[in-house]
DNA sequence: GCCTATTTGTACGTATGTATT
DNA sequence: TAATACATACGTACAAATAGG
């Protein structure tokens, strides 16, 4: 475990915080914080939640979109990938 | 072909800075002038020579370690992938 | 061993563009 | 028309590892 599941991002200790956040991120998911094929919170509201900067959140969505977690919309949103949609 | 092979980056079209710049290192990397297994200039040198931000210079980098055309040594330099050195 | 320069890694803030709602 | 959301780009700063003198 590389990040705090609570939440909160640690600016000191030796993991990024782009690794902290998609490790959150990705529990979230998996903890159904988060519905598939539902958006999760716009970049501007995570930054504001984890108080990181923009570029931050997006790093660790392209980490999830990488790992299939998650997919981009542009100008819609980010989505919980899930099954096909019938 | 949508970057200028002769090395210009075009800041007011369509194509975006660093898809034209990673074409345009491709090119490079094709016509030989940097040889297979050495390094390629660094970004700092990229950033004068092309006059775009770091963060342009390493997103085209990106863009090429994914294509297999280049691959990244931490701390020692960005290197044009070749056959597997004997 | 020590100091310095080089190079990539990470993060911040800001601005503008484009598409959708 | 205006607001929202992602895309791209700029500049800046500091950290960490490496290499050389």
């Amino acid at each position: 475990m590389d990040f705090d599941p609570d939440g909160s991002i640690d600016h000191a200790g030796p993991v990024p915080p782009y690794r902290q956040l998609a490790g959150i991120l990705a529990a979230r998911v998996g903890r159904g914080d988060w519905q598939p094929n539902r958006a999760i919170p716009s970049e501007a509201h995570l930054v504001q939640e984890y108080g990181v900067a923009r570029a931050t959140v997006r790093r660790s969505i392209a980490v999830l979109v990488d790992q299939g977690v998650l997919f981009v919309v542009p100008q819609r949103g980010t989505y919980v990938k899930g099954p096909a949609l019938p």
